[in-house]
RNA sequence: GCUGGGGUAGCCUAGUCUGGUAAGGCGCAGGUCUGGAAAGCCUGUGCUCUCGUAGCUCGGGAGUUCGAAUCUCCCUCCCAGCGCCA
C-alpha cells in the first residue's frame, strides 16, 4: 500500500510511477474524488458525534444533580440516528476509496528505465563461461550486448528432460498419472543433489549474517492480501477448500508476514532472514510454456532471502541480496546475465527489481532463476511494519531474493554439466561435501 | 476437541465484580540543572483529519444502554490441564 499522506502532498508523484508502468492514472483521480467526500462528510459526523458526547456528559451531571434526564436522552436518540445514516455512509466510501488506494503501484526507483517489453529490460552484465552450440551464438551474443564469454560447441546437449529418464532421476508419468500436469517424482541422487543444493544455500546465507525459518506452508487470506498483490493470488495461489488459508507461492510472504502489526528495535535492523520452504504456483497465466520436464512446475522448493532495513539502506542491501545469488550462481560454475526491469515490467509491490538469468544450452536461452525485488515500504505499509527511531515510528523497506530454487538450478546443471553422450552429470564442486559424490549417472 | 485462566498504548501493569468517557511505572524524546554527565524535577510519548474546547482507540465483531475496557452473545489468539496424535 502506497503512503497516503505522501499520495496528498504530491500526487505527480504517483501519477508519473502510474504513467511509466503503462498504468491508467484512474486509480489516482478516483482516490481523490472519494477523499475529498470522504472529508466533508467525516466533518460533519464528527461534529454530530461532538454534540451526542457533550449531551451524554450532561446526562451524567443531571443524574448526579437529581434532575430528570429525560429530555436530554430523547435529543441524544435523535442524533444516534442521524449518526447511525452518516456512518454507513463513511463506511461505503472509505471501503471504496481503499479499493482505489490498493490499485496504486509503488513509487519507482528513480533509476528504472521507462520502456516496456521484457526484452527490453536493461542489461547490466554477464558472468562466466557458458557452453554455446554454434547457432546459439547469435542469441547469446545478442542478450549479453557482445559482452558473453563462451565456449563454442557443435552440437546441441541433451534437454533434462531426456537426460533426467535417461538417467531415471525424474518420473513425470506417474506423477501426471496420480496428480496432473507439472508435477514430478524427483529421485536417486538428483534428490540428493536437491539436498545438497538447500543445505549450501543454507550454509552460504547463515555465513553472512542470515537466520534460517522454515515457515508456514499456508496464509490465511488477510495475510497473504497485505504482503502480496492481485496478480499472485490470480496466477499463482492455490486456495484451501473449507479453510482460510492459501498455499504460498514463496516463503517471501510468510517471512514479511511473520512481523506484520509488530513494532521492531532499530538496533535489530537490518534483520537478515533465510526462508527455506517448498512452492506452491498454478502458473495460470503460462498456459503452454515450458510444460515438459521439471523447469516450471506446480510445486517446487526454494531458499529464499529476506531483509527488513531501514529507508536509507534499502539500496545497498538491494545490492547485497543480487551480488549474494550471483555468488551462489558463480560458484556453482553457471554462467548468467543480470538485468534490470523495465518499468513496465515490474509487479505492484516493486520499487525496482533485478533477475538473474542462467545460461542453458540446450534451451539456448537465458532463463530466469532469480528474482530481486525492493519493495521499499510498500509491503511493510500493507503489513504494518515499522521500527522505532528519532523520528517516530517509521515504516521499513523490505527486500527479497531467490537464492536458489532446486528445480530451475537442477535443470541448469543437467543441462551444463552432462557428459557428450548424456551418460553423466558433474556434481559442481561446492557441493560434492554435501553430496558425497562427484557424479550422477556412469 | 473439552475445561479453566488470560489478551489494556513500544514494554509492564491498575481499572472489570458495582457502566459515567483509560490511572500509574519502565523505556524513549525534549527541557531544566552541569565544565560535561548521572540523578532529580518539568513537558511530551496509540491512531485520524480539516490540528480542534475535534473524532476514534482497551484482541476482533455484534448487541443492551443516553453512555461499555466494564454487562450479554459470537469469533480469534496465547497460557495451563485433560483427550487425541506423527
Amino acid at each position: 500500500m502506497i503512503d497516503v499522506k505522501l499520495l496528498r502532498e504530491n500526487p505527480d508523484l504517483f501519477l508519473n510511477s502510474c504513467r511509466a508502468r503503462g498504468y491508467g492514472t484512474e486509480s489516482v483521480e478516483s482516490f481523490f474524488n472519494l477523499d475529498r467526500k470522504w472529508r466533508e462528510l467525516t466533518s460533519a459526523l464528527n461534529k454530530t458525534k461532538h454534540d451526542k458526547n457533550v449531551l451524554s456528559l450532561e446526562i451524567s451531571r443531571a443524574i448526579k444533580e437529581r434532575r430528570s434526564p429525560d429530555a436530554i436522552k430523547d435529543q441524544v436518540k435523535e442524533l444516534n440516528e442521524r449518526i447511525r445514516v452518516m456512518e454507513e455512509q463513511v463506511t461505503q466510501i472509505e471501503s471504496d476509496r481503499e479499493k482505489e488506494l490498493l490499485m496504486i503501484p509503488n513509487v519507482l526507483d528513480p533509476e528504472v528505465k521507462t520502456c516496456r517489453g521484457d526484452d527490453n529490460n536493461p542489461f547490466l552484465r554477464f558472468q562466466g563461461n557458458a557452453t554455446v552450440f554454434r547457432e546459439d551464438l547469435g542469441e547469446f551474443m545478442t542478450r549479453t550486448e557482445n559482452q558473453g564469454v563462451f565456449t563454442e560447441i557443435d552440437y546441441r546437449p541433451m534437454s533434462h528432460v531426456d537426460l533426467q529418464e535417461k538417467l531415471n532421476l525424474v518420473d513425470l508419468e506417474r506423477a501426471g498419472k496420480i496428480s496432473g500436469a507439472r508435477f514430478y517424482f524427483i529421485k536417486n541422487r538428483l534428490f540428493k543433489l536437491e539436498l545438497a543444493l538447500i543445505n549450501y544455500a543454507v550454509d552460504f546465507l547463515s555465513q553472512r549474517g542470515f537466520s534460517v525459518v522454515e515457515p508456514p506452508l499456508m496464509l490465511n487470506y488477510d495475510s497473504m492480501a497485505r504482503a502480496t498483490d492481485i496478480e499472485t493470488f490470480k496466477e499463482s495461489l492455490y486456495k484451501i477448500e473449507g479453510e482460510d488459508l492459501y498455499l504460498i507461492a514463496t516463503s517471501e510472504h510468510p517471512i514479511a508476514a511473520m512481523l506484520r502489526d509488530e513494532v521492531l528495535d532499530q538496533k535489530e535492523l537490518p534483520l537478515r532472514v533465510c526462508g527455506v520452504s517448498p512452492c506452491f504456483r498454478k502458473e495460470a497465466g503460462a498456459h503452454g510454456k515450458d510444460t515438459k520436464g521439471i523447469f516450471r512446475v506446480h510445486n517446487f522448493n526454494k531458499v529464499e532471502q529476506f531483509i527488513f532495513c531501514e529507508p536509507e539502506q534499502s539500496r545497498d542491501f538491494h545490492a547485497e541480496l543480487l551480488a549474494n545469488t550471483e555468488e551462489i550462481y558463480r560458484s556453482l560454475g553457471l554462467s548468467y546475465r543480470v538485468i534490470d526491469f523495465c518499468s513496465s515490467e515490474l509487479s505492484v509491490l516493486n520499487a525496482r527489481k533485478f533477475d538473474i538469468e542462467v545460461w542453458f544450452p540446450s534451451q539456448g536461452k537465458f532463463r530466469e532463476v532469480a528474482s530481486a525485488s525492493n519493495n521499499t515500504d510498500y509491503q511493510a505499509r500493507s503489513l504494518n511494519i515499522r521500527y522505532r527511531s528519532k523520528d517516530g515510528n517509521r515504516f521499513v523497506h523490505t527486500l527479497n531474493n531467490t537464492a536458489l530454487a532446486t528445480t530451475r538450478t537442477m535443470v541448469a546443471i543437467m543441462e551444463n554439466f552432462q557428459d557428450r553422450p548424456g551418460n553423466s552429470i558433474r556434481v559442481p564442486d561446492v557441493l560434492v561435501p554435501y553430496t558425497g559424490f562427484d557424479t550422477i549417472g556412469e
